[in-house]
DNA sequence: GACTTTCACTGACTTAGATCAACCAAACAG
DNA sequence: CTGTTTGGTTGATCTAAGTCAGTGAAAGTC
């Protein structure tokens, strides 16, 4: 049996908010208080802050589209359901990141999203977001860039779900929170997972106990440090060659 | 060894064009030749009729949108590359329905597109959908659903992918086409595959192998005869509870 | 603080499906 | 018409990852 030294991490951080400045919807925001316009959608979304509970739901699938929701701290996940209940997650949503853009196709919610932690959320009406994309053509256009993420996000867990073995799963997965944390102004190398070994195996369409092993080997091979929760990443390099991206 | 009667089936119809009523964006047509509007949409469609020989290339990921396609006759794929140039398929489009509709969102198509056989389509530059979208509504609406089914469509595979065995990926498939060839009133029992037994199982995420063998094993269990790209379904209940639909 | 539940991890074992290799039939090219 | 290529099928073998079972630690709960 190998000696595995089961490094220490730090004690995870305190989840602080996000700034209005790493938020997905800045650019809404910040169009919206241009020098010509007023401050109306800025302060609709500061008066409509929510907050989830880990578990608790903000919306299922064919639901009438009511909002769409800003992370400011915490996180959640997309996840569509077959008819004989197994579930697969879409997508896991960090502070900062914008939800529930895909709904405005169809009207209604094209998932169920679920709070993995306590979760405060701004809440923009979709009404005053249709009132503001008229009024202020830029806000059309981040609308738009946000929902194109999002078919690209689709895409590119159908080619992992398809095509990628449990190594290359793990490392895109791991590089892609990192990626995406370090947009937000966090730590790229150092983070806290919110979500279970389960979730982030039905996520990457492997088993838990798979996930673990392939933690555990990663954190072997000196790849990462994990403890529980909390990741280290302290080979980027060598992450991306094995997620080969 | 089991003896396999192998059961011959039909020789494959000719590919008859799809007749506007059963095409995808016969609601487009039809609204615009509504008793208060003009010819010019339908006009502009059954002018750009173009051909794609087998093999040719409709879009690229990333190039402008230009136009959007609803298929007279004929097949396409849909896919995506990673850039160690592995490839998902992530759709197959079939005569009648429309594809290219994704594009609009970044104003980009999102995936590359390929004719699977000589392929007959109605291109529809995309300057004259928006202009119509705005004189027609309903048209508009038209879109928005076609673009929303593609969201679902996405989903679907993605659970296919991440959740279910062999099995219930070939049966769900099969179940899929017949449906989508029942709506454009096409026999939903017995159809031509245009694609080949590898496409499939790249679309479907097994081995081109595993494919045959449970074609094969469908056939010896009277689920369905084949031959080569000829499928008669012969018991879609029981392909139904494989599928768990 | 004791009890219960949940979660992460590990080992032993099994298996679905991949890979490798070969063959045949149809389609195609000259 | 003949040689070549492509696509579909099958058998033999291998292996990556799933399943089952058990343990310990952490986090809730009363």
């Amino acid at each position: 049996m190998p000696i595995r030294p089961a490094p220490r991490v730090a004690e995870p951080e305190v989840c602080s908010p996000v700034t209005c400045k790493d938020c997905g919807i800045y650019g809404l925001c910040r169009e919206v208080n241009g020098p010509d316009v007023d401050l109306r959608l800025l302060e609709t979304i500061v008066r409509n802050r929510k907050l989830f509970k880990r578990g608790e739901l903000l919306y299922r699938v064919g639901e009438p589209l009511r909002a769409v929701y800003a992370i400011r701290s915490g996180s959640i996940k997309s996840y569509v359901v077959t008819n004989d209940g197994r579930v697969q997650i879409t997508g896991f949503h960090i502070t900062g990141e914008v939800l529930g853009l895909g709904a405005l196709v169809a009207n209604q919610y094209m998932s169920e999203a679920r709070a993995l932690e306590t979760t405060m959320v701004c809440e923009v009406p979709v009404d005053v977001l249709e009132a503001y994309s008229v009024e202020v053509p830029s806000i059309r256009q981040q609308m738009l860039k946000i929902m194109s993420q999002e078919i690209l996000d689709n895409q590119e867990l159908m080619l992992l779900l398809g095509k990628k073995n449990s190594d290359e799963r793990l490392a895109t997965f791991l590089l892609s929170l990192s990626r995406r944390f370090q947009r937000r102004s966090y730590s790229p190398t150092q983070f806290n997972l919110s979500m279970s070994r389960s979730d982030i195996g039905n996520y990457l369409g492997m088993a838990e106990e798979t996930v673990c092993r392939v933690f555990t080997r990663f954190q072997d091979d000196g790849l990462l440090a994990t403890e529980r929760r909390q990741v280290k990443l302290l080979d980027q390099d060598r992450l991306k060659s094995i997620a080969r991206i």
